[in-house]
DNA sequence: ACCAAATTCGTACATGTTATTCGAATTTTA
DNA sequence: TAAAATTCGAATAACATGTACGAATTTGGT
């Protein structure tokens, strides 16, 4: 009998529990990428990671839990990467904006798998049956983080960077979203992105983030 | 006998033929939009419809007949708003441009259903299996779509409304793609957004394209 | 009002897919 | 080698898609 249907987080096995547990996420990661959460049934996570069905039930409850394992690893890598970036550069409040949004560049061009899985999950199971658990899920891994951004502008207006009429608890979540957005987009298009547009995606993403630095630098 | 089994487009019943497919079209536009394309099987389009399957199947194939055909019609009442607004601006090319993006707020606010169907299929039609047929419903509903973007470019600078280090082929279609990009964004995270950010989503979006169009400007 | 054509219904069905459970067999640990 | 953990294989129940067809109903034209 296994110790309960969820993993268990230690014990003689837990090694080879944690290897399996692996196994079965990059599996589903993989195909989740390809095909689309909700095209991929569980025999075919099960047949990629090399186990039998009734194996991957001693792991997760069901598919929705490896959604949400996978969403919240996404999560927490991205804002790790990201937070250090804007930590990591100094100087005026322009610069650090700038060290932001190019992370966000970073990410798009090196985890384009991880941006896609978050942009399917914005789009399917950001719903009204699973915000109450998002949210949940955000305040465990980011508690407060907004007043950093926030603050973030308030002090580019006064080291004179920044224009000195944006507003600091409108402005730059209002730019984030966007830059965000286009990062999504234009990892979820792929391909067509640059049959349609005629241009890589990596430029398309560096004007974006170069006009909106424009907008808010002061003048 | 029915005459074929997709629909046909005259003849004495086209009245009816016409109602009776609006009936599928918006019971399915519906559903897919409160719980997601994939997980809305037939039987509940058919039974929101108010009709027997057998019926439906007069009318589309299969369920991804159903979702083009939504998605066709949600691309062209998009495309046919916003080229209005364009076309109706007047004056320097800034101010097109400022009409382009304003519609795109008008229908986040009044349109929410059809944006956030287009973010949907954006997130899971546009995969390799799918993307010749986009392509080929995009390359029918607006021929020859970019010129006109690269051209308010080059007229902005020659008018003097915008930086003249713009790239004509590269600014508007970056722009463009980063709006539509917090556009979807916005819609598809919903209530999430006020309760995340503590901000109506019209306020967002339109700080978004304030900063934009303050990157656009000449200085 | 009536007729003929078109549409819809009701139902049955064949087929395939999906998620899940459970006891038996196997592998691992100590 | 014994006990524990893990995996397997098979069985099952539920669901979903799409098709077929005669009977009942609605529609448009006259």
């Amino acid at each position: 009998m296994p110790t309960t249907s969820p993993a268990s987080s230690s014990g003689p096995y837990h090694a080879h529990r944690e290897r399996q547990r692996r196994r079965i996420l990059s599996a589903a990661g993989e195909l989740f990428d390809i095909r689309g959460i909700d095209r991929v049934p569980i025999a075919d996570i099960v047949a990629a990671a090399g186990i039998r069905a009734s194996t991957l039930y001693e792991y997760f409850s069901n598919k929705d839990e490896i959604v949400w394992t996978l969403v919240e690893e996404a999560m927490l890598q991205s804002s790790t990467r990201i937070l250090e970036a804007t930590k990591t550069a100094t100087g005026p409040a322009l610069g650090r904006i700038t060290a932001l949004l190019e992370a966000l560049g970073d990410e798009l061009v090196n985890h384009p798998q991880r941006v896609r899985l978050m942009a399917q999950f914005d789009a399917m199971y950001a719903r009204d049956w699973s915000a109450e658990r998002l949210l949940a899920l955000e305040d465990r891994l980011f508690p407060g983080r907004f007043k950093p951004l926030s603050n973030l502008i308030r002090e580019g207006i006064a080291d004179g960077s920044l224009r000195s009429d944006l507003d600091p608890d409108l402005t730059l979540h209002s730019v984030l979203n966007a830059v965000v957005g286009a990062q999504r987009r234009l990892v979820s298009l792929g391909n067509r992105v640059e049959q349609e547009y005629g241009q890589p995606i990596e430029r398309l993403f560096g004007e974006t983030v170069r006009i909106l630095l424009l907008g808010l630098r002061a003048p």
